[in-house]
RNA sequence: GGAGCUGUGGUGUAGUCGGUUAACAUAUCGGCCUGUCAAGCCGAAGACCGCGGGUUCGAGUCCCGUCAGCUCCGCCA
């Protein structure tokens, strides 16, 4: 590959490392980069010189001058240097087949040393095993591998592919302010102060979810942005504080045609990147049997151990357990976890102390073998249920059977969790998307004994079932659905609420004063009442579907600077105290003991 | 907020039942070496075992606390 902006007279690379290949033999080539490996065999050098590109082999010989040579000799890992040399074709007993640059190298005729380096921390190559804490503080250095850097390629080519399609749909990529007002309900914000304000902040957007609801009413129509948002919850493998969003909303356009837009998207993400034919359409699920089935709204398909129901049967047993649960109205529900055989009692042990920790008052179990039931709780049963119980739940000997009974959601949560728990290991990447459909408008939160919406305030229920609004909310599906991928949700939208009468009804339910509702959200409930088209959207995780994409178990791998689990950077130290001067611009005062500070 | 795992030369690891000199590989530095590509050979230097306390005649090892990283639960409209 030629660079034809960098070709000329003064400046350093005339071709990238890795992509010279044997048609520019005999062609006079200027490279530049990092010193990698370095064989010294006395009169003769050998350097792997690498670029973003990969790398190529540089030849020192001594009888060539030894004013280059010496400069050769004084090479180390990871300076940086331009040199300028022949490209010659190796000798056949010198190829190194497993190089992509094996039948060339360069012999160096002029070479400058452009910047020395220490010694580094780790080895600058793939595969490496180095403690996370140091790729995190010397991520530059971390970001010299290729791995990384194909991760940053394939995470621009992702967002290229994304954006060529949606303009293709005509939809418009517009920015929302990244200082804006912080909302009740939904994550913790990040707050920032107001120095002309002092005592008022700012808050980061969770999402743009409001400003592209008001973009629709604003008449774009077609609405799309890679956005960052930012969350000041506690982090998992997956989630960062700052993360990106494929954010898109429509007017006019209806949830099917969504759909379809986004199962095309998908496609051509995985046909381009890892040429892989999606199944077009994706399976549709609605929630109630995602839980049943699966025990998740993001359900793993690429196994089955689905969850089975047996009330009916528990019903004939005299354990208590089960009877109680079932006369409390709730469920009793089993796993068969396949071969579980192997477990042993301290598995068993575990898993319900699992369990407990999860909610569930414990764990019930049965070995099932040749002869019947091997369990604890085999004398509650008759030998008829017992059988019938096994057959129920497709089991066979050397399997384990694994029963919660009691609330549904409790039975629903715990045995789903069991089931990814206990999933078989090394799955291999098969793509299994799905839409999780008729979602509840809203679940209800014990703690502050009111109901919250379960996807977000905004969200329009379904048309039937407006009639339970005020008799029974639980019971009110939405128009909600979320995109969900191997057991991973990868996004979720819904169609919204366009009139204002509706979404006032929905702040009123959820507990929003008249004054509240007007102050918070006045903004939007006055635009909703001049003429808002009716719209909806989604918002995919990208970090999360590049992850996929690549194949990484955590979205960290695919950022270039992401945060530890304690939500610090360890290459910057942020977060860190301020200046006394800062925060008196603010208007300020920490409550934080002196003794609690650094510096 | 809670639980679990991990922490030993620059890096990756070993270190038994608590026992005296903390081992190995690699990187680093020096020497030899003209076809290596994880170059090779010879030599040198490099650790107060995350930090603090305790038990003990004696702690890398046992106990308590703490810090950091990771994973999970809570949390994440």
């Amino acid at each position: 590959m030629r660079l034809p902006l960098l070709s000329g007279e003064t400046n350093l690379k005339t071709h990238h490392c890795g992509a010279l290949t044997t048609d520019q033999i005999n062609l006079k080539v200027k490279l530049a980069g990092w010193v990698g490996r370095r064989r010294d065999h006395g009169g003769l050098i050998f350097i792997d010189l690498r670029d973003r590109s990969g790398l190529i082999q540089l030849v020192f010989d001594q009888r060539n001058g030894e004013k280059l040579f010496a400069l050769a000799e004084s090479l180390r890992s990871e300076y940086v240097v331009a040199v300028e040399g022949d490209l010659v074709r190796r000798s056949a007993e010198n190829i190194n087949p497993s190089l992509p640059t094996g039948e060339i190298e360069v012999h160096v005729t002029k070479m400058e040393v452009l910047n020395r380096s220490k010694t580094p921390p780790f080895y600058i190559e793939d595969d490496l095993t180095v403690d996370e804490n140091l790729r995190l503080r010397y991520r530059y250095l971390d970001l010299r591998r290729p791995e990384m850097f194909n991760r940053l390629k394939l995470r621009h080519r992702a967002v290229k592919l994304v954006r060529d399609y949606l303009d293709s749909y005509d939809f418009l990529e517009v920015e929302t302010p990244m200082l804006t007002r912080s909302t009740p309900e939904g994550a913790r914000d990040f707050l920032v102060p107001s120095r002309v304000r002092p005592g008022s902040f700012y808050a980061l957007p969770q999402s743009p979810q409001l400003f592209k609801q008001l973009l629709m009413v604003g008449g774009v129509e077609r609405y799309f942005q890679i956005v960052r948002c930012f969350r000041d919850e506690d982090l998992r493998a997956d989630r960062q504080p700052e993360f990106t969003q494929i954010d898109i909303e429509t007017s006019f356009f209806g949830s099917e045609n969504l759909f379809a837009i986004l199962e095309g998207l998908m496609a051509l993400l995985w046909k381009e990147i890892l040429g892989v034919d999606l199944k077009l359409p994706f399976l549709r699920m609605p929630y109630r049997e995602a839980m049943n089935r699966f025990g998740s709204d993001k359900p793993d398909l690429r196994f089955a151990m689905e969850l089975i129901d047996i009330e009916r049967l528990a019903a004939r047993s005299n354990f208590k357990v089960f009877n109680a649960a079932l006369s409390d109205g709730g469920s009793v529900k089993g796993l068969c976890v396949p071969g579980g055989s192997s477990l042993s009692r301290k598995d068993l042990d575990d898993l319900t102390l699992l369990s407990r920790q999860l909610g569930a008052k414990g764990l019930a179990w049965t070995f099932i073998e040749d002869k019947g039931w091997r369990s604890p709780i085999a004398k509650f049963f008759s030998a008829e249920v017992m059988d019938e119980i096994t057959e129920a739940m497709g089991a066979v000997p050397g399997d384990v059977l694994l029963f919660v009974a009691d609330r549904w959601e409790i039975c629903c949560q715990v045995l789903g969790y069991l089931r990814r728990h206990l999933a078989p290991q090394g799955l291999a990447k098969d793509p299994h998307f799905l839409w999780i459909i008729d979602f509840p408008l809203f679940h209800y939160n014990e703690e502050e004994k009111r109901f919250d919406s379960d996807h977000h305030p905004f969200t329009a229920p379904r048309g039937e079932d407006l009639v339970f609004l005020d008799s029974d909310p639980l019971a009110v599906r939405a128009q909600a659905y979320d995109l969900v991928l191997d057991g991973v949700e990868i996004g979720g939208g819904s169609t919204r609420i366009h009139d204002p009468e509706t979404q006032g009804r929905i702040f009123k339910l959820l507990g929003f004063s008249e004054e509240e509702s007007h102050n918070k959200f006045g903004f939007l409930l006055e635009a909703l009442s001049f003429g808002a088209p009716p719209h909806g959207g989604l918002a995919l995780g990208l970090d999360r579907i590049v992850a996929l994409l690549v194949g990484d178990d955590s979205i960290r791998q695919v950022i270039p600077f992401p945060k530890t689990a304690a939500a610090a950077c360890l290459m910057t130290g942020a977060p860190a105290v301020v200046d006394e001067k800062q925060l008196n611009e603010l208007k300020i005062m920490l409550k934080v003991d002196e003794g609690d500070e650094e510096e």
